[in-house]
RNA sequence: CGGGGAGUGGCUCAGUUUGGUUUAGAGCGCUUGGUUUGGGACCAAGAGGUCGUGGGUUCAAGUCCCACCUCCCCGACCA
């Protein structure tokens, strides 16, 4: 893509509607604009970031079997009487009425209506077990919304179901997410912690939450940087020892990234989804579900990652992996090796960027450390008088001086 | 919903305390022309404003009074 065609409204200054560090960056950095307090638009730039983190969601998902489906965003009151969380849910659940008298609502989540769809298309334990998951668009009307889209009133999530003949398989499931969960974090350049958690409206017995450390972060958590022990402070405690190793507890601000329950037959029993077992009895489907708040883990991955200059992407999260940056496009020499090497990247299927604008050096350098694309391809007229470009690792800030022969291949080897 | 802060060109803000410089300012961004091009460069000429909204006080309101709206922060709340 050439930077002079897209469209990537970077600012200068700190927007005065932004107070921390992800928020701010995402909006100089011009991934996100705010429509109204809680909800969000996705510029170009925010959205390949979302892909991004989404398709490794995907991968993840899909090598444990879990096949992806997409429910609907409108659902029936109905269901949530049945299973009596209407109530639970109180004005967080947006609720309103169609022009038939419909009573319905936008879904907050969605075990009601995958429960529902497993009672009326399962039926024998042949069937099972079924693990399905999608990514999509949830509606929350928050009491107060936070810090751009860590808490906003729309938002994007990840939610997975497990449905299982017994508890057994449910346990298999739950330890499957769980290692999957891990291997998603980490691919998105995170730091985590994984401990139990109060399952709350969502009821079952047991629950694992992961929280990522980060300044802005809602909840305070006591962490163990020896054992990763980590746990949510139960009141006027004050942990100062870790209770398995000893080492010494800090407490952190974290954002929550995701949750996994063990539901059991809570909603399965209330909506009445049975199947038929091997021994011919009707046994109801022992589910899990779990949730990742997609959206939610840019804001997170910035706080973990970004300097005095701005964003640091992670390698898979980039929204490009290379900006090409010509100092100066009027020259020609310098103008022609930079669509040179654009173009070969491209036909390497390598996601670039070349910023073709008109603009002084320092504005696009100022532009590419901000953005923070993974890697930044810097060519000048003294260097390149030489038959030097340099190649700029944004993460640690080393420039490689290359001919301009090893380029490419050297990009190769760093993505 | 309680407490605190803020709303003036696209963005960041000054001006409001003590009403009156006549047409409401600056920097950045934007447009045109030119000089530039290794860290937000420079010169010149431009465009762009219901001063959040409504009402009131006054000869006169961005500035004073009342009501409301919006945004941010803390709290309560929250899968």
């Amino acid at each position: 893509m050439l930077w002079s065609e897209t469209f990537i409204p970077t600012l200068r200054q700190v927007p005065q509607e932004a107070e921390s560090k992800s928020h701010q960056l995402m909006l100089r950095a011009g991934l996100i604009r705010m429509l109204i307090s809680g909800v969000y638009v996705y510029l170009p730039l925010g959205l390949k970031v979302l892909d991004n983190i989404e398709k490794i969601i995907r991968q993840e998902m899909e090598s444990i079997g879990a096949q992806e489906l997409l429910l609907s965003a409108i659902q029936p009151l109905e269901l949530w009487q049945k299973t009596g969380r209407d109530k639970d849910m109180g004005e967080v659940m947006i609720r309103f009425t169609d022009r038939r008298g419909r009573k319905l609502c936008l879904g907050p989540t969605h075990e009601e209506v995958i429960t529902n769809l497993i009672k009326t298309n399962i039926s024998s334990y042949r069937q099972l077990p079924l693990v399905l998951y999608q990514i999509q668009t949830k509606f929350r009307d928050e009491l107060r919304p936070r810090f751009g889209i860590v808490r906003a009133c729309e938002f994007i999530m990840k939610d997975a179901y497990s449905f299982d003949c017994d508890e057994e398989g449910l346990e298999k499931n739950y330890k499957k997410m769980y290692e999957a969960y891990q291997r998603i974090f980490k691919r998105c350049g995170l730091e985590f912690f994984c401990l139990e958690a109060d399952p709350g409206v969502m009821g079952g017995d047991v629950s694992h939450e992961f929280m990522a450390p980060a300044e802005s972060g809602e909840d305070e958590i006591f962490t163990c940087y020896k054992c990763k022990y980590a746990s949510l402070p139960k009141e006027g405690e004050n942990l100062e020892i870790c209770p398995y190793c000893k080492g010494k507890i800090k407490r952190l601000n974290s954002i929550e990234l995701g949750h996994i329950f063990k539901l059991k037959t809570k909603y399965t029993q209330a909506l009445d989804a049975k199947y038929l077992d091997k021994d011919g009895k009707v046994k109801y489907a022992i589910m899990g579900c779990y949730g990742i708040g997609v959206s939610r883990l840019i804001a997170a991955i910035i706080e973990q990652n970004y300097d005095s200059d701005g964003i640091i992407w992670p390698k898979e999260i980039s929204p490009y992996k290379v900006i090409i940056i010509p100092l100066d496009i009027q020259d020609e020499l310098i103008k022609k090796l930079a669509f040179d090497i654009y173009k070969k990247l491209v036909s390497l299927n390598i996601d670039v960027l070349l910023d073709d604008r008109d603009e002084p050096a320092g504005v696009k350098f100022k532009d590419a450390d901000l953005i923070g694309i993974y890697l930044q391809v810097i060519i000048g007229k003294e260097s390149l008088k030489k038959g030097i470009v340099e190649l700029k690792v944004r993460m640690d800030k080393t420039k490689l001086k290359l001919k301009k022969s090893n380029l490419v291949s050297h990009i190769r080897k760093l993505i």
